[in-house]
DNA sequence: ACCGTCGCACGACTTGTTAG
DNA sequence: CTAACAAGTCGTGCGACGGT
């Protein structure tokens, strides 16, 4: 059912499937971010620091001590999660969710085994704990500094134990990125393109994709040509895989091959390594190829993102809220939320979605509450959300009771609200009616006396006074009413 | 140019689950 | 209780990179 409507979705329209869009910073974030050296990778742990020169495109990239710097692995995933996130559309959402198999096509492996799981938590654990510093463009114009993690939060779904597997996984985005996507500062590529590179090769394509495309001016195709050095290309693209010293070796051994792939991909027209002007090192220049200019015309075209919210929904609905709901409950349960290494079982997560066919994701927090303090009236260490659920009747009834009393309660409110403002007219009335009657020439005053007196001659006492005088307003209003306002 | 190292992917085997 | 299928585990080969 599911792939058949996905599918159906990319039949229809299978150039926008395709699209991958990618905040600008982060595209450049991404080159320094990762490292392409797979032996390196784990070891590097120093701070990068690029473009110095330049403060609002300075980048500072501080891996974890521990784990080192987001690997491969972790590039694919990253792109993966990019692309999902590209995928729901707009308006742009903080957070992305996947299912392990999912996420395993995604990155293109065809099994899926239990070591598989490690390694993503762990590519995706090197990704939380690397801190990045850059320069976001503004609306206005300006940059701004931020420091963040890329996914500042990451929510994980194993079967039972922290052994177990991972089933989901809820990934939220940084904020300073969600922002700058919202202005417009992004790049589109082409995944299907993308997908048949290797990792070397998607960093260069994306790299290369946003140099030329802010040269392109659509018209001079032939003279489109962007150089860099080499030594730069390394360890600003390539996340500081080893700088080669012979020509030779960087295209029969190290890049050659990747730039091949773009050649045969038609992404690229040429390339080629020669000394750089400046004496030492080496600088790689790059020609566009067809494919470059037929997804440039493409996508910017029209460069809007699909509207694919159906996406976003179902991830939230299947993986995303009910993670959340297992984490506020273990949350409230232990009175500290979960950190980033921790997560909920699967039973947990199942017995959310139960609750959440129920009841609405808001009215979790009301609902632990509840729960929670009945668990403590009869001393039940509840241990896991099954343990809650046996009081779902009571707070439904409670919420029903609250509901009422709170209907009645404002009913009551409305209604006396109605009788004050009715109460306040009156009273305004009175007044206006006894001020038109006081404005009134002497005649006619002692026609209205005239009826009030025989209206109130049936009184005796005090109270013939007091009718009197209700008299003189109620035939000054019969009279003169057209002079009053009306009610409201 | 060649070989050692390391991370990754894959397939064979094992374990778990569920329906009949 | 068991058969059938799905999911998990483990070992191994491959290929990329870097050192010699």
């Amino acid at each position: 059912m599911e792939t058949k409507q996905r599918n159906a979705h990319a039949t229809s329209e299978p150039h926008r499937i395709e699209k991958l869009y990618i905040e600008n910073t982060l595209l450049r974030i991404s080159g320094a971010l990762f490292c392409h050296d797979r032996k390196r990778a784990s070891s590097r742990t120093e701070e990068i620091k690029l473009n110095s020169s330049v403060s609002e495109k300075t980048i500072v990239i501080r891996p974890d001590p521990k784990l080192g710097q987001p690997g491969q692995l972790a590039h694919k995933i990253f792109i993966a999660l990019i692309k999902k996130h590209s995928d729901y559309g707009r308006p742009i959402r903080h957070e992305v969710s996947f299912t392990k198999r999912e996420l395993g096509r995604l990155i293109g492996r065809k099994e899926w085994g239990g070591r598989d799981s490690e390694q993503l938590s762990h590519a995706l654990l090197e990704i939380h704990y690397t801190f990045i510093k850059a320069h976001f463009k503004k609306s206005d114009g300006r940059h701004v500094e931020h420091s963040f993690n890329i996914f500042p939060e990451i929510v994980l779904e194993r079967r039972e134990f922290a052994s177990d597997p991972i089933e989901a996984c809820t990934i939220t985005l940084a904020e300073p990125i969600i922002a700058s996507l919202q202005d417009e500062h992004f790049t589109c590529l082409n995944h299907a393109l993308m997908m048949q590179l290797g990792t070397i090769g998607q960093a260069l394509y994306m790299r290369l994709f946003f140099h030329f495309a802010n040269l392109y001016d659509g018209r001079r195709r032939k003279i489109l040509s962007f150089e860099k050095r080499y030594d730069d290309i390394c360890n600003e693209w390539l996340g500081g895989l080893t700088i080669l010293k012979h020509k030779s070796k960087i295209i029969g051994e190290q890049l050659g091959q990747h730039l091949d792939q773009l050649l045969q991909a038609g992404f690229l027209s040429s390339h080629g390594v020669k000394k750089a002007k400046s004496g030492d090192g080496l600088v790689v220049n790059f020609r566009p190829g067809a494919a470059f200019f037929e997804d440039y015309e493409r996508f910017y075209r029209r460069r809007h993102q699909a509207e694919l919210q159906w996406e976003f929904h179902e991830d939230r609905r299947k993986i995303s809220e009910p993670l959340k709901v297992a984490y506020l409950f273990a949350e409230k349960r232990t009175g500290r939320p979960v950190d980033a290494t921790g997560f909920v079982p699967t039973k947990d997560v199942e017995t959310a979605k139960l609750l959440l066919a129920t009841l609405g994701f808001d009215e979790m927090s009301s609902f632990f509450d509840y729960a929670l303090a009945e668990t403590k009236k009869t001393n039940f260490d509840v241990q896991t959300l099954g343990g809650i659920k046996q009081y779902l009747p009571g707070y439904l009834a409670f919420r029903e009771r609250r509901a009422s009393n709170k209907a009645q309660e404002d009913a009551r409110k409305l209604r006396e609200q109605e009788e004050a403002r009715r109460a306040a007219y009156e009273h305004f009335r009175r007044r206006a009616a006894k001020d038109i009657f006081d404005t009134l020439p002497d005649h006619d005053k002692a026609v209205i006396d005239g009826l009030a007196e025989t209206y109130a001659a049936s009184f005796g006492g005090a109270l013939r006074g007091t009718m009197a005088e209700v008299g003189r307003i109620r035939f000054t209003i019969e009279r003169y009413g057209a002079r009053l306002k009306t009610f409201e």
